[in-house]
Order: structure tokens, then sequence, then C-alpha cells
RNA sequence: UGGGCUAUGGUGUAAUGGUAACACUGCAGAUUCUGGUCCUGCCUUUCCUGGUUCGAGUCCGGGUAGCCCAACCA
């Protein structure tokens, strides 16, 4: 190999700032406003503490990247701590693939969780409070339908009844709680409820379940639970357990906030009840420090105030479709070949498809918290994405609808080594070389016949520059050849050795531009997969619904909205031979094309690209 | 026929009662051995309506529009 060619073929990453909002020139959102606030006002004793809780049932979209990117994000800015906690209490669509690719998502992403904690470590916590509440009045079990108990909450216009098992007696309640934990109770016949206010304007509060049972083993648990919490009587206390200060989300959850407040201020109540019932100080303390926050000292524990939730706008992208149930339903039909398919908005997608973490994280920055429903335009993403890729990618030549071109005065059997910078952003990567000879693959649409207007590359007659190497010529006389159909076969051109990149004679001006090019002996064939939008229509989740108001179900509505070429695989390009033992994922610019990658199913014998990003025009 | 949240150029975001700005997109130009990058310029903005105030995008009232809520999902 040439002494050219650099030893850093692969960019490292550049060090990047990866605070969230707040860089010179650009406001704190509301949400970092707020941190900086409590922190100035030593709530909480100055101590900072977020959390990021995805249920284990799917992968990691780019919208999670916003939460991650706000969690991690300030925790790290502000000297706080995030934690990753897994929300596990749904068995039946959890599964552990999901947490380990969770982990793997974040990682490299470039966030760092300080412990991976699970609402499942909470199941005892909970199952016991809940008895408290039940032995307090404020809990009862329910023996009515879903249908029942739905058609008593009535509608958001209208107050809802009061079930007939309302007002159980605490110690037939206590025994039925038992019987949905015994694995003996039916799923579906038997539920936990807080007695809360059934002509509540806020539906949440309308006796809102806090127990089912669904006799399936758990992940973490196994056959321990046959009951479990849901959502709403598990996401406050297990921030209120960990000693998380900030719980951030986003904006659907403003109205289950009530909630959330209502059930944290009930387990403070529990937890001081149970204090008071303890024999000593002492215990009360060991107590209190086992219970709640086992990490932070006793100290940290009397200044801690409790969790706040405050909610931000989830990311909605244009031409995008975000929520895990679809992009589920994409994956189980076949409609893309897995979670990782370049089309799909996942993290690992993005991965494959040759973004950056970088990248990703800056689009993030750009868009901001705010609490407003935005629909992001897609080209905010392209944008970041390459002005990131522009600065690291590997420049290389790589022809993707080749012709023949001849130069016709260029000896027979000559072959030169020529050399090619790797990234002109970036001297230091160095430089590569590459071969030139008498027969070369260009770009079928570097050439026409008859020239248009403003057509400025090759056609009969017309000059153009080879990038690194040589000035032509089309022949006037014999430009090229062509099939039955007047497809062209082959160009034939003369090159001016005078103008060989380096010398002298090099600095001739022409009207031309700058073609890329390989040669045909020194290159290797490759695959390309082009991607398109996956989606035709501008908002996939209004129309998805509305298609689906019209009583279409959602594998045809997506059928519909669903862009038929989204995917090209071009079988007949070549690349440099440079580029053959580089790793998957390298970032790579296909010069005058766009922005690609080594896809991870390429092997050295069969290279396989994807299209990232095109190059502006 | 209830409740909650929201409204600043084509898109997103800022302006914290005091000159409406930044990025993206688009258009035009300059430079260019990538029709890329870099550089220059341009286009386009406070939903409507009252009020408070010396002064309102910002505060208040009334409209209008959009989003969310009637899962044993999270």
């Amino acid at each position: 190999m040439n002494e050219n060619n650099s030893s850093n073929v692969t960019t490292p990453p550049r060090p990047l700032e990866r605070g969230t909002g707040g860089e010179a020139g650009r406001a704190a959102s509301f949400i970092e406003q707020k941190v900086i606030n409590d922190l100035a006002e030593g709530k909480n004793g100055g101590r900072f503490q977020t959390r990021f809780p995805p249920e284990p049932n799917g992968y990691l979209h780019i919208g999670h990247a916003k939460a991650i990117a706000l969690d991690f994000g300030l925790a790290k800015k502000y000297g706080g701590t995030c934690n990753l906690r897994f929300d596990d209490t749904n068995p039946q669509k959890e599964d552990t693939e999901y947490i380990e690719a969770i982990e793997q998502d974040i990682k490299w992403l470039g966030f760092q969780w300080a412990n991976v904690y699970y609402a499942s470590d909470y199941f005892q916590q909970l199952w016991d409070f809940a008895v408290w509440l039940i032995k307090q009045g404020r809990a009862y079990v329910d023996e009515q339908t879903s249908e029942q108990i739905a058609q008593q909450k009535c509608t958001t216009t209208s107050p809802g009844t009061n079930s007939p098992f309302r007002d159980r007696p605490v110690e037939e309640n206590l025994r039925l709680f038992e019987y949905m934990n015994s694995g003996k109770c039916e799923p579906g016949t038997l539920v936990l409820r807080a007695k809360i206010d059934m002509a509540h304007p806020n539906m949440l509060f309308r006796d809102p379940l806090i127990y089912r049972v669904l006799n399936i083993p758990h992940l973490k648990t196994g056959n321990r639970w046959n009951a479990y919490p849901m959502y709403d009587f598990t996401h406050g206390q297990s921030d209120y357990l960990e000693g998380v200060t900030h719980s951030w989300c986003t904006l659907e959850f403003v109205e289950h906030r009530p909630l959330y407040d209502l059930f944290v201020t009930w387990m403070r109540e529990w937890i001081a009840d149970c204090g008071s019932q303890a024999e000593s100080g002492s215990q009360l303390s060991t107590f209190r420090s086992t219970l709640v926050a086992p990490h932070l000292e006793n100290s940290q524990l009397s200044t801690y105030q409790g969790p706040r939730q405050t909610e931000f706008n989830k990311l909605n992208l244009n031409y995008t479709l975000m929520s895990k149930r679809n992009l589920l339903a994409l994956v189980k039909n076949g409609f893309v070949s897995g979670w990782d398919d370049p089309r799909m908005p996942t993290i690992c997608a993005f991965r494959r498809r040759g973004y950056s973490p970088e990248s990703i994280v800056n689009f993030i920055q750009k868009i901001g918290y705010t609490t407003y429903d935005a629909l992001n335009d897609f080209a905010l993403l392209e944008s970041a994405v390459r002005e990131d890729l522009n600065q690291r990618a590997t420049r290389v030549a790589a022809v993707i609808n080749p012709v023949k071109l001849v130069i016709t005065n260029y000896p027979e059997g000559q072959v030169e080594e020529l050399e090619a910078v790797n990234n002109p952003e970036r001297p230091e990567d160095g430089t590569h070389t590459i071969e030139f000879s008498r027969e070369l693959w260009i770009e079928r649409d570097d050439f026409q016949k008859v020239a248009e207007k403003k057509f400025m590359r090759l056609a009969p007659g017309k000059e153009v520059r080879l990038k690194n190497a040589y000035i032509i010529k089309c022949d006037e006389e014999h430009p090229f050849d062509e099939d039955a159909d007047g497809n062209v076969t082959t160009i034939y051109a003369t090159y001016d050795p005078e103008t060989r990149s380096g010398l002298p004679g090099a600095d001739r001006k022409i009207k031309g531009k700058t073609l890329h090019w390989l040669s045909c002996g020194h290159c290797l064939p490759a695959e390309v997969r082009m991607y398109e939008r996956l989606w035709q229509v501008e908002n996939p989740r209004d129309e998805l619904a509305r298609l689906q108001g019209e009583g279409l179900s959602a594998i045809e509505a997506m059928q519909q909205m669903m862009n038929p070429d989204s995917l090209h695989v071009l079988q007949h390009c070549y690349i440099e031979k440079f580029v053959r033992d580089m790793p998957a994922l390298t970032y790579l610019q296909f010069q005058r094309i766009g922005y690609f990658n080594i896809d991870t199913d390429s092997t050295p014998d069969h290279l396989v690209f994807n299209k990232t990003v095109g190059l502006k025009s």
C-alpha cells in the first residue's frame, strides 16, 4: 500500500458540547431555566437527580433521543445524576431484547447512567403501600368488567357514577387483593381502584385502576407477582423512592401530574405512618434509608422535597411515524427489514443509515424544548447530519450509475498512481492513492449526447476535469457508441497530459465541472442502497388516525400511506479499493453524490453501502 | 357538549413589559479540482378582538384554531 494512505481512515468523533441548550448564543429552555433556578434557590439541598424511564417494549426512536438528551444531558451539565429506569409494569409487552437494545442505544448516543433501576424493584413497596391504602379506606377491589367500569366512568363531558363495590369492607378488600395476587384469580375479573371522585372533570381521577391481574411471568420478578401495578400508581412513587428531583416527560402526561402528585403525597403519609409505628428513632432512620432512595445520605433525605413532574413537547417529524406501536407493526408485517431498517426512525436505524450520534444530539439542541406541539421539518435533521458529516466523512469516489469512458490518447496498459485528499475539511486526515488508466467509469448522468443549456459536464466537444487527474475533452468526430435503443455504451475522449493535478498546467481554467471517476481495472463492485422517505404523507400520525376513522385497519392505512419507492438497491456500482477493509458504519462521502456509510451486511467480497443523505444541490 | 395544554416567517426556536431575532428551507451572487463546504445578499413573522400600560409578541378578558383526556398501555 502507499505511504500516503492515512492511518486514520475512520475519523474519530470530534469532542462535542453535550450540554442541552445553554451553549453560547443559545437560550436555555424553560426546563433548563427551572433547573438553574432550583439550584440557585438551593432546592433539595442543591441535589439534582433525573431519570430516563423507557418501557422495554420496543426499540428507542429519535423521539426518545430528545428525552435522553434532556434527562442525561442536563444532569451532566449541572452536576446531577441520571438513572436509567425501566418502567417494566406490563410483562405482556416486555422483553430482554429491548432492554439490551435500549442500553446500547443510550451509550451510542454518548450518555451514561449512574444506575440501572427497574420499576419492578419497587413491587413490594407498592404492594405494601396499596395494602395501607385499602386499610385507610382509599382503595377498593372492583369486580366489574372493564366495559362496566368504562361505562361508569362515563364520558369527558359528563360525570361518572360509583361502582357498587366502592364501599366494600376493608377486610374483604384485603382478602380479595391477596387473592388477586394468588395466581388463582382469573385476569380481568378483579382490579384494585383508588377511591377518589367519579365526577371529577379529570377522567384520571374517576377512581383509577391501580392494580390488575395478569398471571404472566415477569422478566425480572418471575412468578413472584400476579397482580401488577399500573403506570400511574408506579411512576411517581418510583421517582420518589429513588430520590428523583426533576421528572421530565412529554406533554400527554400533563393531566397525569395531579394524580402523580396525589400518589406521592399519599406515599409520604404512608411512610410517615410506618415510621410512627417503628419502635425507636434509629429504627425509623434505618427504615427510611432502606426504603427511600437507598443511595442517599440521611442529610440528603432530610432536604429532599420530592419529585416534580414537568412536561415538554415530544418530537414530531414530518413524513415520519414515531409511535412504537406502529413501528412494531411495520416490523411484524415485514414492511421493513427490522427495527434497524435504515428507513425507520429508530436510533439503531439512524446508526445503520450513517447518522452520527453527534448529529442527532445537535439536531435535538436546535429544535429545543417547549410546550408547543410542533411538527418539525425533516430538513432540520438532514441539515444537522450534513453539518457533522461534512467535517468527518472520508471522501471517496463511487460511480453508482456507470458508463464507460475511454481516453483514446492514453497508452493501453499504462497505470498512474494519483493522490486523493481524504477530507478537505481536515487536512490532517491525509491522502490516499487512486489509479488512473485508459478505461474509466463515470456517471451516466455526467454525459449528454447534446448538452442542455446549463449542462456543464461532459458532452461532445466539451472539456471537463477528472478529479485529481487530467482535463479531458470529449471527441467531436466520434464522441460515443450507442446501442439500438440509443443508450450510450462508451464515451470517447482525449486527455491533456500537461494538466495532471499538481502540475503547473493544471491551473488551466475550463468551463466544465470536475467529475469523479474510477479506473475500470482498479475498482471494486458494490451494492448501494438508496433510501427515500418511507411515508408519502407529511403527517403520517394524523393521516393514520384519519384513515382508521374511515374504517381501515392500521395495516391497510399504513399500506396506503407508504411510499412504494422508499428503497432502491443499486447492484452495479463501483467504488475505490480504498474502502475495501474499512469497518462497518464508517462515515463516507461519495464525492458529488452524498454521504454514505458501510452497511452492517457488507463484507470485503460484497461491499454494501447505505445512502445517509444526499449533498445539497 | 366537560377539563387541560398551546398559538411568533414555509419549518423550528429566541426576545423574561422597552428597536421582533437566530437556525433551517427557498431564491440570487461570489469562490471552488465536489453543482458540496466556506462567504455575501434577499424573501417571509407576533391567530382575531377588546382591555391594562408612557409602552404589549409578552399581562388580563372574550373569541378562533390546533393538540391531549372516556386502555385492566406507558
